[in-house]
RNA sequence: CGGGGUGUAGCUUAGCCUGGUAGAGCGCUACGUUCGGGACGUAGAGGUCGUGAGUUCGAAUCUCACCACCCCGACCA
């Protein structure tokens, strides 16, 4: 039991301006947190009560998942870094840790950092200390402090520069027992996000240039997540924006028939899709060829979408280029004969087809049969474009940006799209860092082998404040019961009153003895103050104690999620109140 | 890093355009009246007006630079 006069719960009336977001204010209103600098926060009593909640409930989860709990550095020699395979991408987000003596600093190198996460880090351990295939399979994780000089912190704890982290690592022998691993973990995750009380979806994410392997998001959706998640809720398809198909394109499509030859026709001044649905071409948008160049590793390539359809840019990753960016006009006009506007890859008109490194055409090409493709000419496009007789296709991919309505890959259905936030990435990473660590285990024919590699993380802190901003209501937050600081608030109007006081420190071992946390309000504040309050730091169970209850015998139950109270005599309040608290804490929660 | 915005008491802010005494509400201290959904009265404490330079007889106010924070984009748990 604690008393609210003993801790430090400083609650604010009024939301300050930097927040503003819905779980941001309630994180300082609620005094949950302060905050320090850009990104940087102290975490207060009941801050770190739910904080605390949330790992161990991690801790668990990962534990019955196979997971071994290991703690490791904040600061790294930065050696480790430059030997591992990402120095450059990362360095530009990492924090050094040099001293803080001017004179020292000057001219000297960066000896430390202070770890953005541990792969490598555990990586050199693991391949100091596992040897043997009868060694593995090794699952570590930690909970722990992470620090990434984020470009733009933003909304609180969901993205901060400090924040804590679950990062866990998985060492198998074969690529069957990695997926093994790896399927642990997403259960594990599942387990984990369930118990904390969030609603969340788990989305098939891009692996980006890591190939055949695979990745899973949890997403916790919320109007301010920076992502977008694309799913569909008869199939349970569901995918990060980046990496989602439709069904828009059959399997079966065949080619259309030519309807004509090739014909070119002049377009002065038209340079985009739009000015040639307008009249006199009046060409619908989805008619249309577009024809984007990119350069990739120094060569330019062509992609070709239908004129209604977006690029997805995440999606060229899978071409097999190390970097690309859009390439300009000056250097597309000596490779295609013309500026962008009037492009086009129709056989024959490509002004020096030799010099691209390929013409990747979306699927949905396929749907026009016949169309209207710039003619690399400057003010000339040609009609009649017959997708399989007039193009020039190194391959055909998935390149465009699915959008809202388009059918489900599996089921067929209306997809749907919602903004998510990200709180948990499972990741088969292969033998990147394992390779480049020399994480190397022998076999039972005395072979060395790479172990394979798998990397796990949950944004602990970032999860508490995605809780918040799911469970929340006008006057304060909701706390689900299993993460909440406290389970139950006992109000004692009239602390003043050794009676009052007397039934509250019953009541409160009662809840005790029952599992619950308790907190028990003794100030000698008004009851508006009390009540509003006790609604802005959302305990799930609140007991009313005071004198004009005591007077008629009665004390007062009532959830946070609902507006009335019960009114119990006081010699069965133990009872009662008992009864609820195991009720609540076995999933139940009501009178 | 690009674009936009804001810096005045612990918090929310007025004043700035049009230069001349820094104001309010919440919170805080004391006393009194109140006492079931953020009470009221009286009396107080609390301000380098983000920092530095400039213009001016005089700068919170005008100019410049810098810093910090917030928002929008690219990156991420």
């Amino acid at each position: 039991m604690k008393l609210w006069s003993t801790t430090y719960i400083p609650t604010l009336k009024e939301s300050p301006a930097e927040a503003e977001i819905a779980s941001h204010q309630l994180l300082l209103r609620a005094g949950l947190v302060r905050k320090l600098g850009g990104g940087i926060y102290t975490f207060l009593p009941l801050g770190l009560r739910v904080l605390e909640k949330v790992k161990q409930i991690c801790r668990e989860e990962m534990e019955a998942g196979g997971g071994i709990e290991v703690l490791m550095p904040h600061i790294h020699p930065v050696e480790f870094w430059q030997k591992g395979p990402r120095w450059n991408a990362v360095r530009e987000v990492m924090f050094s840790a040099g001293s803080a003596s001017a004179s020292v600093k000057q001219g000297g190198e960066i000896q430390y950092v202070l770890g953005p996460t541990h792969e490598e880090v555990i990586t050199p351990l693991v391949a100091a200390e596992l040897t043997s295939y009868r060694d593995l399979p090794r699952n570590f994780f930690q909970i722990q402090t992470k620090f990434r000089n984020e470009i733009r912190p933003r909304y609180g704890l969901m993205r901060a520069r400090e924040f804590v982290m679950k990062d866990g690592y998985s060492f198998d022998t074969t690529d069957e027992a990695a997926n093994e691993s790896y399927h642990k973990m997403e259960a594990a995750y599942r387990r984990f996000f369930s118990r904390v009380g969030v609603r969340y979806i788990a989305v098939e994410a891009d692996t980006g240039v890591m190939g055949g392997s695979f990745s899973h998001e949890f997403m916790v959706p919320a109007e301010i997540g920076d992502d977008d998640v694309v799913y569909c809720e008869q199939s349970g398809y569901a995918a990060n924006r980046e990496k989602a198909t439709s069904g828009l394109v059959p399997k079966d499509l065949a080619d259309a028939a030519p309807c004509g030859a090739v014909e070119e026709f002049a377009t002065p001044g038209v340079v985009t899709i739009a000015a040639l649905e307008q009249a006199p071409f009046s060409v619908p948008a989805d008619q249309q060829f577009k024809t984007l160049i990119f350069i990739g590793d120094d060569k330019p390539f062509a992609i070709v979408l239908r004129g209604c359809d977006e690029l997805e840019e995440a999606k060229l990753g899978s071409l097999g280029f190390q970097l690309f960016r859009p390439a300009t006009p000056e250097e597309i006009e000596p490779v295609m004969g013309a500026r962008p506007g009037s492009l086009g890859v129709v056989k024959g008109t490509i002004k020096n087809p030799k010099a691209l490194a390929g013409i990747f055409v979306d699927h949905a090409v396929r749907l026009i049969g016949n169309g209207t493709t710039g003619a690399n000419k400057d003010g000339y496009h040609l009609r009649n474009v017959n997708v399989a007789r007039d193009l020039a296709v190194t391959r055909f991919g998935d390149f465009r940006r699915v959008r809202e309505g388009e059918p489900c890959p599996r089921s067929g259905q209306p997809l749907k799209i919602a903004r998510g936030i990200e709180v948990g990435h499972v990741f088969k990473l292969g033998t990147k860092y394992s390779d480049a660590f020399g994480a190397m285990y022998m076999d039972d024919k005395k072979q060395k082998h790479p172990m394979i590699m798998g990397c796990y993380g949950i944004g602990i802190s970032r999860t508490l404040q995605a809780v918040i901003e799911q469970c929340h209501d006008a006057d304060g937050i909701v706390w689900p019961w299993s993460v909440a600081p406290y389970h139950v608030l006992i109000c004692v109007l009239d602390p003043q009153l050794a009676p009052a006081m007397e039934i509250a420190q019953k009541l409160a071992k009662a809840a005790e003895a029952a599992g619950a946390d308790v907190l028990v309000d003794d100030r000698a504040e008004r009851p508006g103050v009390k009540f509003k309050d006790a609604d802005l730091i959302g305990i799930p169970l609140r007991v009313t104690v005071s004198s004009r209850g005591l007077a008629e015998g009665m004390v007062e139950l009532k959830w946070r999620t609902e507006k009335q109270f019960t009114k119990v005599p006081v010699a069965e309040a133990e009872a009662r109140l008992t009864e609820a608290v195991q009720k609540a804490a076995a999933g139940q929660p009501r009178a």
